[in-house]
DNA sequence: CACCAGGCAAGTA
DNA sequence: TACTTGCATGGT
């Protein structure tokens, strides 16, 4: 029985993993109580610091808005003003009222109904939605519905671009299917396998790379070139 | 001061 | 399809 070579990145892309959970440990992702609130995260912290996010949850939470009767309710300019540490807050402010909106347009304001939908419909669904991309329906399959979806980020193209593992120009759906295709289909490998490498993007592969910090660096090596 | 963060949509060619 | 640009606060 001779190895083949798609075996042989299963074991890559799973050795990958590893050392990164070794290293950097579990990040138990995603930090919040609940699911309507893992939701609301995921919008807020589109290319944005999570810090900032947390700030702008955090004022939500004061005046317990993390609620889908009352984000329905509260006037989209009342909730900029509070979401404001996130940056970018009067667009986010009506693509979280875009999301609540269809909430109550499809499912009666309910989370659970929204969640008896399979797979794929449920994520067409959400796309369908106005500021919800392709990372941020992933996110709330995996974080919140609880879906072995693997969630691909500007880290994740940048770190396995930079090692050859996929090319500069594959499209989400390319990533995507590479992770999924190589890896076994279960949410708490999914959901940690991409906390890790957003870990090891913020500490040691940002745009300009710390190879020294790097933890993969015994099983990747150097990229020969410190490009985006 | 410059640079970047757990994206997305709309506009242009 | 493949670029480019606006959106914006806060940390390093």
């Amino acid at each position: 029985m001779i190895t083949k070579e798609s075996d042989k990145e299963d074991k890559l892309f799973l050795e990958i993993f590893k050392h990164l959970y070794k290293f950097y440990g579990p990040q138990y992702w995603w930090p919040a109580k609940t699911k309507l609130e893992v939701i609301i995260g995921a919008i807020l912290t589109q290319s944005t610091a999570w810090s900032n996010a947390e700030k702008a949850i955090k004022n939500l939470k004061k005046y317990n808005l993390i609620s889908a009767d009352k984000l329905y309710k509260i006037k989209v300019d009342k909730l900029a003003q509070l979401i404001k540490p996130s940056g970018y807050y009067n667009i986010k402010a009506v693509r979280v009222k875009n999301f609540i909106n269809f909430l109550f347009n499809q499912y009666q304001g309910s989370l659970h109904k929204m969640f008896r939908d399979k797979d794929g419909v449920l994520r067409d669904s959400l796309l369908s939605i106005k500021g919800l991309g392709q990372e941020t329906a992933d996110s709330i399959l995996l974080y919140a519905a609880s879906r072995p979806i693997f969630v691909v980020d500007a880290y994740t193209k940048r770190i396995f671009s930079r090692h050859h593992l996929i090319n500069t120009n594959d499209s989400y759906q390319d990533i995507q299917s590479k992770f999924m295709g190589h890896l076994k289909h279960d949410q708490y490998l999914f959901g940690e396998y991409h906390a890790l490498i957003v870990e090891l993007g913020k500490n040691a592969c940002r745009k300009k790379p710390n190879c020294d910090r790097c933890p993969l660096i015994n099983i990747l090596g150097r990229p020969d070139a410190a490009n985006t």
